[in-house]
DNA sequence: CGGCATCCGTGACGATACTG
DNA sequence: CAGTATCGTCACGGATGCCG
């Protein structure tokens, strides 16, 4: 637990008081994209302190949260972790439809985060019919998407064959979640890359919430 | 003089920067439980300032998640800050997962958190067959959970006619959301009441994710 | 070099007192 | 009752240093 606590016996504060501190969920959704070394956190973090990342760290580890392979040091979530990841896709959802569209080079922004927006919206996507896997590339960020009936859930990329493979920028995944650019229209741009038939490029579009554009 | 923000173009540090202050989901906690005044906030959520609820308030309000009833002086969720249920919701039914069987008095409780947490339940919980419109009061805490085979919505109390009604305390609230106890020791103990059949007791237990417990 | 620890200036927070 | 004022403390952001 951090220095301050709320010291409610309360679920949310509860919540809180292990995630609720500055950088803590942002670490974690970087971490739903799969393990990563410090170095690396830091590069998808911008604007955080060593300190504090550190600090982080320490702190979601004593909460059983995240824990580091020793042989390679990279940090993972622990099974209790990975329990965040429906918090932080609704949160992320609701970010999402507080983002203004991407216009100078004004503010950061990283794969990583295009990844989690496609992820968050796969986690709340309506089921699909026939099941498919499908693995997504967003410059060096890859992830897969398992669809079910039952619904999808994603994980780290290289798990499965997958029926289909996407391959994009940042930049054009966060034009296609704005409906600002249609799918095909990054296609035909080479803006996007699939391997695979219309019908599960189609699918994969549902699966991540993306609807019909210009 | 800006306040603390991270500056990327993420949906989850946008969401962050909206509400990752301390306190911010705590207060929208609160409001999704219903309107409530500048007093009646400060009373559940015992350890905040005063400086710093009025300034969460104003910064809610300046995000256009909060706004304020000037007649009475309440404030309440926007439809904006609706958007946050799911959210708060997922983290406190992460939280629910971690909280230790109350035992003293050494942590604060409230009936709020009681309500909050079958809140959080609810909204995770599996549709129910048939509709059905249930009221819970929890001391001076009163919801309503609209149950259809589509979900389960919760809102504030007294806006429908209710199928049942259940009357508890917040602790017999805890010990039920953590198994401690049963619904029929509970009642047979007079720490909870229903008003109406068996069949819709067992329901609203189910629509609040409470199996069978000792 | 990558992986942190240390130091320092600023500002957010907690506690309490005060005001309309 | 609904906030504002003040102040001490601590957390954070940025830079730099150490150490394998």
């Amino acid at each position: 637990m951090p220095r301050r606590v709320y010291g409610h016996y309360s679920p949310l504060a509860q919540a809180l008081d292990s995630v609720g501190e500055r950088w803590a969920l942002l670490v974690v959704g970087e971490l739903l994209g799969g393990e990563a070394r410090y170095g690396r956190l830091q590069q998808r973090l911008p604007g955080i302190g060593s300190a504090q990342l550190a600090a982080r760290l320490r702190e979601l580890e004593r909460d059983g949260l995240v824990d580091r392979e020793p042989s390679t040091g990279a940090y993972r979530l622990t099974a209790a972790g990975q329990g965040l990841a429906p918090a932080v896709y609704a949160l992320a959802r609701f970010g999402l439809a507080r983002l203004r569209p991407l216009q100078g080079r004004s503010t950061a922004f990283r794969p990583s985060w295009a990844a989690l927006s496609l992820r968050a919206l796969a986690d709340a996507a309506p089921p699909l019919p026939e099941p498919a896997i499908f693995e997504t590339r967003v410059e060096d960020e890859v992830f897969q998407t398992v669809a079910t009936p039952e619904g999808a859930r994603t994980m780290p990329g290289g798990q499965e064959p997958p029926d289909l493979t996407v391959t994009t920028d940042t930049v054009t995944v966060f034009d296609l979640v704005a409906g600002i650019r249609s799918i095909a229209r990054a296609r035909a741009e080479g803006l996007l890359d699939a391997t695979g038939g219309e019908r599960l490029l189609e699918a994969w579009a549902w699966v991540h919430g993306l609807r019909a554009a210009p």
